[in-house]
DNA sequence: CCACGAATAT
DNA sequence: CATATTCGTG
């Protein structure tokens, strides 16, 4: 009945979702200092992301200069979030944009996601390759994907069938999410989160190079009603699946 | 022109 | 190896 993930349950798993991405400076704090909650209060953090390497110099909102994207780091929670919106949307409608607007995080990019999807996909494949054997399929380097449950019809359909069925009338969550609280960019980051978590060191220590790094976090409110509630059903073994998408593979 | 995705670069 | 960026295609 259980599975065998779970790496680390740590509280943010509990924390409702919405997670934003955190400024350099921040993840650069947190590098130095491990064990502090200083409070990071500073919310006046906007990312440096936004940042389209030309032009927009005109509106006067964006920074626009002299930043540069980091490198995302994909947290499991992170990596959670995608799973359960190509999940809910069908691996099938699955494509950048609309992962990015179901996933709601601040700062995410489509090419962040488009990256991420395609290795991805490179998993699940290699997984059929070989899922049940043992061989060299499915290694060390897999962590992070396999921290997240695969949603059973991600896999095959090798042959190519009409896999075009119903797409749920929830689907349009990316819109409800966001009209839903949304809230400004700068006011998500007011919160005072006191669950803030230090696996984001773990991230860090792995790079070692010695780009910053905007790792993310869980934030407070927002989006939970229903988004949320899809998180639930990825459990196996339940009610789950049929009412998201089709099960069709043969 | 935009978005996707495979290939390629860092 | 993980992520970003490029580039051809639809």
């Amino acid at each position: 009945m259980r599975d065998e993930e779970e790496e680390l349950p740590s509280p943010e798993e509990l924390i409702p979702l919405s997670q934003s991405l955190i400024t350099p400076h921040l993840a650069l704090a947190f590098d130095l200092r491990s064990t502090h909650h200083r409070n990071n209060g500073n919310s006046g953090h906007r990312l440096p992301q936004t940042t389209p390497p030309q032009a927009n110099s005109s509106a006067g909102d964006e920074p626009a200069r002299t930043l540069k994207r980091q490198r995302l780091v994909w947290t499991p929670q992170l990596h959670k979030r995608f799973v359960d919106a190509v999940a809910h949307i069908g691996i099938k409608n699955a494509v950048p944009k609309t992962i990015m607007q179901l996933m709601s995080v601040e700062g995410l990019t489509r090419e962040n996601v488009a990256s991420h999807l395609q290795k991805y996909r490179l998993y699940l494949k290699r997984m059929q390759s070989g899922g049940g054997g043992r061989g060299g399929n499915v290694g060390e380097s897999d962590h992070l994907f396999a921290s997240s449950p695969v949603p059973a019809h991600f896999l095959q359909q090798t042959g190519r069938q009409s896999s075009d069925h119903f797409i749920p009338s929830f689907v349009p969550l990316a819109e409800t999410l966001q009209h839903q609280h949304h809230q400004q960019p700068s006011q998500l980051l007011h919160r005072p989160i006191s669950a803030v978590k230090m696996d984001q060191s773990l991230f860090l220590a792995r790079q070692s190079q010695q780009q910053p790094v905007a790792i993310v976090r869980p934030s407070s409110l927002h989006l939970h009603s229903q988004v949320a509630n899809y998180a639930n059903d990825l459990e196996p073994g339940a009610k789950t699946v049929l009412t998201l998408f089709p099960t069709r593979q043969d």
